[in-house]
DNA sequence: CTGTTAGCGCATTCAG
DNA sequence: CTGAATGCGCTAACAG
């Protein structure tokens, strides 16, 4: 704090010019063994650390990410945020995490606050914004990466989740098992991922020749009551059901319960396959077989691209990753 | 991208001086209300938008802090980050998150990173670090605040979470159903907070005129797999307990799985306590008596008192904050 | 009310 | 191999 050390101050210590100060810093070449000793005991002596802030300002690169979600505190984008950081870190940024709370008008005004840091680039997920605004305020950074969102055109890059896969691979598991009644406890119509979960679920009865049946479907609210009470009512209007797959774990939690009202033993009446794989899903029990969706590799993936759109040596153009989800085969669903 | 506004730029189509639309930036007086709406609009039709770098430079602010904690995935960091955050957002600073694993190198590193990027402030969460070491690093910063360790000398504030009271508190509801016979399912030895939850047990069971019971007392890990054996143990060897106060959620989790091991209703044969008040916690069945412990809170407090001393009018010198953790009553504990 | 003169701390020319 | 000059984009003093 009191006034930090400069580098004129390193120079005049070491005598030599700001400017071999600085090739020193840089660990540039055009300094001999012996000066660059000298001035590197100087820095050490006195403490010296270079100010990024100065540095951006000539250089154009200030050495900063922005991280744009809508709640750490949500699970999944915490584990999303420590890949990127972790990824970020070993490259030698720091980034700046913001969170939005799906408030569309404040995630226009951290796009805009991340501008004015100049930061490298912006790694983002806003999953309500609308499309043509959020490309726009994106476009305005240096390089931007976007996760867990399509998007129609092709202008920016994006990581995301297979949910089809998912839900077909869930389902694929319980077919091999013998089963044939499969339910779906279908997450919120207007979720995409709940969409494409289900139309795995649906690809994987077709490809195994099992017919699909739309009263074995019901949308339950992605949360544990919603999963009980769906199920209850799913089981007890379709006794035939041998298995659930549900939308995610809170609804297979949910679900799980359901059947204990029920009296229906799982998985030995009734077998269940979730989809996220919280920390709660090892917890329960009978412990639950899901689908363990790669956060924390959606997180670093997502920055590794975001910092190869950086520094990559030519313009990649436009690329997409798509992470593939991972079944766990617990107890609810062997 | 293609080569950002420059103030320059907005002074020339304005037809005014670098000065005038630095004032109308920042809102200062000394311009008429006709130049400034002049200005403004320039401002507008450019998209002109300030650098935070360039003003750093000059002004010895940043307008960025740094947060600092072992991990972001953890959901008791997710949500101090959280609290953090939002509170430094709307005082209109960016917040640089970074996770150390608690690897002192980490720490060490990651606050002088920090350091080179002229944060205004940090708010660290460092468990492992030598006191010594840690007021050192922290000591380089123009503003520091810690949280959830003590430190013995008082040169930097803390924010805290009173363990024992919460310890307490738990108790005491235990006592005041009528119990008598309270065991503890004490957390690693070497976990301060483990101790002073424990100390808080202690302490309400001599201020109700109870006598402190070693044998009551086991270490469990702090997992579900940890209490459940452990209170097995503990109920067999002493089957008069009626009641548990564990030292977090999971450890309470695993005593209501060693209840159904030994078919001891909950509560009505044993009652349980627990801590953290994880998301779980409202889940199990029976739902979970715990002592919530302000997670949000700790991270806006600590934040609230960082930009105090960052902008503080006077240095109000060292300052400690104590949260108290709050009884939730459920099902496990009436 | 407005403009001019100086830097902030550093890296990028180009000379020696 | 080294150094002197120049400017990044902006604000803080002062003038006018």
């Amino acid at each position: 704090m009191p006034g930090r050390v400069t580098m004129a101050q390193v120079a005049r210590e070491a005598q030599v010019s700001l400017m071999t100060v600085s090739r020193v810093i840089n660990g540039k070449e055009g300094v001999s063994q012996a000066t660059r000793e000298r001035v590197q005991a100087v820095i050490e002596r006195l403490d010296y650390h270079p100010s990024d802030i100065a540095r951006g300002l000539v250089t154009k690169r200030t050495g900063t990410l922005g991280l744009v979600v809508p709640d750490v505190a949500n699970p999944f984008f915490a584990e999303v945020a420590r890949g990127a950081e972790h990824v970020a870190y070993d490259a030698g940024y720091n980034v700046f995490l913001c969170n939005t709370g799906e408030d569309t008008q404040r995630e226009l005004k951290v796009l805009r606050s991340l501008e004015e840091k100049r930061v490298d680039g912006v790694m983002v997920c806003s999953p309500r914004l609308e499309e043509g605004v959020l490309e726009e305020a994106v476009a305005r950074h240096q390089a931007a990466v976007l996760f867990n969102r399509q998007l129609e055109s092709e202008d920016v890059c994006v990581v995301m989740v297979d949910d089809r896969a998912g839900g077909q691979m869930a389902t694929q598991h319980l077919l091999q098992s013998g089963h044939r009644a499969i339910g779906l406890l279908s997450g919120p119509p207007a979720s995409q991922s709940s969409r494409w979960r289900a139309e795995g679920y649906r690809v994987a009865l077709v490809a195994a020749g099992v017919s699909y049946n739309p009263t074995w479907t019901c949308h339950s609210l992605p949360t544990v009551e919603g999963g009980r009470e769906v199920a209850r009512g799913l089981l007890t209007d379709n006794p035939e059901l041998t298995a659930l797959f549900c939308y995610n774990d809170l609804v297979a939690i949910g679900a799980l319960q359901a059947c204990a009202d029920l009296g229906r033993a799982v998985p030995t009446d009734v077998a269940i396959v979730g989809f996220d794989d919280i920390p709660m899903a090892s917890l329960v029990s009978p412990t639950l077989t899901t689908c363990r969706v790669p956060r924390y590799e959606l997180g670093s993936e997502a920055m590794r691209l975001l910092l190869e759109k950086i520094n990559g040596c030519a313009e990649k153009g436009y690329k997409e990753i798509v992470l593939l989800p991972k079944l766990v085969v617990r107890d609810s669903a062997p």
